[in-house]
DNA sequence: ATTCAATTTAACCATTTGGTTAACTACAAA
DNA sequence: TTTGTAGTTAACCAAATGGTTAAATTGAAT
C-alpha cells in the first residue's frame, strides 16, 4: 500500500512564493507572468490571487524576503569577538558565497529601489529594527573610524561592494567576452574574487 | 512671413530611435511600451511599424547603437602615442564621464547579453571589425603583459570595471542608503570615484 | 452523516498591447 | 492637372494578461 499523499509536504502558499521568487528575480515585476508562476508552482492561476491579493502584493512579499537575505550576510560584521580584519574578511566570504547562490538578488533589489525609493527606505529600516541590526556598522563604530581615519569611508564601501556585486551582475558579459566555461567562471568569481577583494581591503585600510 | 516648417528638421525615423532609446534603456525589452515610444516621439503608433518592422527589430537597432557607444570610450586605449599609464587613466576618465551621461547603458547591455549571448557575440565582433578596434587590448599588448606580469589580468579588468560600472547601476541604492542629494552623489560618482579607481590601478599595477 | 469553512478549479471578463489595414495627405515628377 | 510614392493616421484585430466568480472538492468538527 502506498501511503496516500496526504496533502503536500510544502503548503501551496510556500510553493507559490518559491515559484514567484524565481520568476520575479529573473524577469522583474514587468516581465514576470502570473501564469508562469502558477505553472511552476503546479497550481491554478486563481490560487495566486487567493493567497496573495495581487501581482504587486506577491511581488512585495518576494521583495521582503530578498531584502531579509540581503541583510542576513551582514551579521558577521557585528560579532564583537572577532577582530576588525577577521570580521570584514568573513563578510567578504559570506557575501560572495551568498551571491553565488542568489546571483539575481542585488539587481532585483536595485531595480526595486529605483522604482520606489521611499518604500525601500521603509522596508530597510523595518528590517533592521526587527532584527536589531545596524546596517552600516562600518561607518558607526568608533574603533573602526580610528582604523580607517584617512580614507573616504563611503567611497571605500562603494568600491568594496562594487568589486563583490558587479561580477555577478555582469557574469553573462564576462563569460561571453572571456569565453569561459561554467567551471572557469566559478573559480574566478569565487576563489580569485575573494582573494582580490581581500587584497584591496588590506591595502586600502593598511591592515 | 513665417518660413513653412518644410518637414521636420529631424526625420521621424531619428525621433523614433531617440524615444525608443530612452524607453528601452529605462524599462528593458519587456517593460518598454510601443505606445509610450510613439507618444514620446510625437507620432502615431503605426509609424513605429512603418519604419521599424517590429518591437524586437526596433530594440535591436537601439541595442546596436548602445553597443557602439559602449565600445567608443575604449578608443583611447589604442593611442600608441600615450604611455600605458596615461592611456588607462584616460580610459577611466572617459568611462566614468560616459556612464554619467548614460547610466543605464551597462545594465541594458548585460540584460541583453544574458538573454541571447550568441547574438551579442556576433554584434560584438562585427562592431570591433567594422571599426578596426581591439576590445581587450590590455590582454593582448606585449609591453602591457610585461608590465602587469605578476597579476591576474582578467581579475584586474573585472575589478577595475566593477569599480567603475557598479556605482552607476546601484546609484538608487546608495543615494537612499547614504541619504545623498543629487549634487553629493555627482561628486562621489565622478570626482571621488575617478580618484579611487586610479588609485586602485596605480597600486595594483605598481605604476 | 452533516455541516461548514478552507482550498481549488474552470470558465469568464476587461484591459492592455503588439501589430495590421485601408484610407488620407503632401509633394515631386510627368 | 494627373499620377505615383513616401509619410501619416484612425480604426481595428487577435493574443496575452491580470483579475473575478461561482461552483466543486476536501477535510475536520459536530
Amino acid at each position: 500500500m502506498v501511503k496516500p499523499v496526504s496533502k503536500d509536504d510544502h503548503k501551496t502558499e510556500e510553493k507559490i512564493l518559491e515559484a514567484a521568487k524565481d520568476e520575479f528575480m529573473k524577469f522583474g515585476l514587468y516581465g514576470a507572468r502570473m501564469q508562469s508562476i502558477a505553472d511552476t508552482a503546479g497550481i491554478n492561476k486563481a490560487l495566486l490571487h487567493y493567497y496573495y491579493r495581487s501581482k504587486e502584493n506577491l511581488f512585495d512579499k518576494v521583495f521582503e524576503g530578498a531584502l531579509k537575505r540581503y541583510f542576513d550576510q551582514m551579521d558577521v560584521l557585528e560579532d564583537e569577538a572577532l577582530s576588525f580584519k577577521k570580521r570584514i574578511f568573513l563578510y567578504i566570504d559570506h557575501l560572495i558565497d551568498f551571491l553565488e547562490e542568489y546571483p539575481h538578488v542585488s539587481l532585483f533589489i536595485i531595480k526595486e529601489v529605483s522604482v520606489s525609493p521611499e518604500m525601500f527606505k521603509e522596508k530597510m529600516y523595518s528590517t533592521r529594527k526587527s532584527r536589531g541590526k545596524k546596517l552600516y556598522i562600518l561607518l558607526e563604530e568608533e574603533k573602526v573610524k580610528k582604523t580607517i581615519a584617512n580614507i573616504d569611508t563611503q567611497m571605500f564601501i562603494i568600491n568594496m561592494q562594487s568589486m563583490c556585486y558587479y561580477p555577478f551582475i555582469a557574469s553573462p558579459l564576462y563569460k561571453t567576452i572571456f569565453n569561459l566555461s561554467a567551471k572557469d567562471w566559478k573559480d574566478i568569481s569565487n576563489v580569485k574574487l575573494k582573494k582580490a577583494v581581500k587584497n584591496f581591503v588590506e591595502r586600502t585600510l593598511n591592515i
